[in-house]
RNA sequence: GGAGAGUUGGCAGAGUGGUCGAAUGCGGUGGUCUUGAAAACCAUUGUGCGGCAACGUACCGGGGGUUCGAAUCCCUCACUCUCCGCCA
């Protein structure tokens, strides 16, 4: 959530930044700065309510320990007052923090100035586009069919055990998966990122920590039982790692990668747009996560976007580069790249890697700081990117490398599958 | 699942009703000494909120209560650990 001392500074900036996420959300932040105002006005009475019946808690005891009983008795009397005031001050205090918080949870990140106004993905803004088009023969097939065609992946069995968007792979469809994660781990490490294994399930504080909750609580699965989540995307266990810690200035950078699977209950989703691959409940991710100094976080996030693209030009897929508008921008983000492959088949650019800053907007929930050159607890920045969301990576091979023989394994992919084509 | 113990500052760990924001040690920072470093010694060192500041106030796992006064007593919730049981 944002810092509203830092929301105080620039009140009618921050107001029009968040405009261009095709909302206004004017009403909201003047009522969280007016409802500031009223809760400081109360904390000045409640301290010196507090002070007052501090001084005399001081004095009975004195007087107790010197023998002055009556005194004492007299004094005591007048704390009843105080006391009653106090009670009634606090409750109202915490009325009025409780009125923030819920008023700063609906209170997206401020977008980075270099994000465009937008309504939704079509005012997304290009950026490049690197990679050749393959040239399909006339047969070529949508990866569903492939996947059936050569036995790698059954949907329907993934129906039977559990239900729809919970694909089986098989054979080498499964090779593949698993060749990719660990393609895209070893580049990972071999930039520099320390792996992690992380839990697959987290706690409420970790879904608040990174902003899953409570804004989004319905697209998670949610173990009830043991009121434990199902993890979305890896990001929200590795960050929850910089959970209420302090890092030392000089240590940064903090870069860690895993492998995670990804749970999504995806409510309201339909048609083609989630046909085979496109959209699923489970799904396998490597995700990069950053914890960064403010002046870096963007070269960081620049960084970040080249790694990814990488991994594409290593496995040989024609991706584009888009810098998500306002309308489409993810509620924690300031700024997010996606990275989309081609899907030659299916004749659609598919969102294979989101990857983004969030500044201090996570940071201040999971309280990650580090000291400052001046001695003083700062908001560290976090940033995260999919390197990369598999589904449609596997998607976007199986029909951009079909051919006459098979499926063609991209070279750098060939000595984690052991197998350089799949055929029939 | 059963029984017990615990949760205190960056870490370790003391503290059972006022003199406790909290001993002590480690760590951090600054200094003395030294050619330099180490050691030793001295000083300093938590966070939030309000305030220009002085200062005030809150925080000893969370919430509530008793009391003039709570880290300390009571209730409640969460978590951690140990032993037993079950189990990969």
């Amino acid at each position: 959530m944002l810092e509203i001392n830092k929301l105080r500074e620039n009140v009618s900036g921050a107001i029009e930044l968040l405009k261009t996420r095709n909302k206004d959300f004017t009403s909201e932040v003047n009522s969280v700065i007016a409802a500031d105002d009223k809760r400081k006005s109360i904390q000045v009475e409640l301290d010196a309510t507090l002070a007052e019946s501090n001084g005399l808690s001081k004095q009975i005891g004195d007087l107790f320990k010197s023998g002055k009983a009556s005194e004492a008795q007299e004094l005591k009397a007048k704390t009843a007052v105080l006391k009653e005031k106090s009670h009634a001050l606090k409750e109202e205090m915490h009325s009025m923090e409780k009125q923030i918080k819920e008023i700063l949870y609906l209170i997206p990140n401020v977008p980075n100035l270099t994000v465009p106004a937008g309504k939704d993905d079509s005012d997304n803004a290009k950026i490049d586009e690197e990679g050749t088009m393959p040239d399909l023969h006339a047969e070529a097939l949508p990866h569903w069919e492939i996947a059936d065609k050569y036995g790698l992946i059954d949907f329907e069995l993934g129906v039977k055990i559990t239900g729809a968007g919970f694909p089986v792979y098989r054979g080498k469809g499964a090779k593949l998966q698993r060749a990719l994660i660990n393609f895209f781990i070893d580049e990972a490490s071999d930039a520099g990122y320390e792996e992690v294994i992380p839990p697959h399930l987290v706690n409420e504080a970790s879904g608040i920590g990174t902003g899953q909750l409570p804004d989004k609580e319905g697209q998670m699965y949610h173990t009830e039982v043991d009121n434990l989540y199902l993890i979305p995307t890896g990001e929200v266990p590795i960050t929850n790692i910089y959970r209420d810690v302090i890092i030392k200035e000089s240590e940064f950078s903090h870069k860690l990668c895993g492998y995670t699977p990804c749970f999504r209950r995806e409510a309201g989703s339909y048609g083609k747009e989630v046909r085979g691959l496109n959209r699923l409940h489970q799904f396998d991710k490597v995700e990069i996560v950053r914890v960064e100094h403010p002046d870096n976080s963007y070269a960081v996030l620049d960084e970040m976007v080249e790694h990814i693209k990488g991994l594409l030009r290593k496995l040989e897929l024609p991706f584009r580069t888009l810098r998500l508008c306002g309308g489409d921008l993810g509620f924690t983000a300031a700024l997010t790249f996606d990275l989309e492959v081609y899907s030659a088949a299916q004749k659609r650019w598919l969102e294979v890697s989101s990857v983004s800053n969030f500044e201090t907007y996570q940071a201040n929930r999971l309280k990650l700081r580090f000291k400052n050159s001046e001695g003083k607890s700062q908001l560290a920045h976090t940033l995260n990117g999919s390197a990369l969301a598999l589904p449609r990576i596997l998607a976007a091979l199986l029909e951009n490398n079909q051919d006459e023989k098979g499926i063609r394994i991209p070279e750098a992919l060939v000595k984690y599958t052991r197998f350089d084509y799949i055929t029939e």
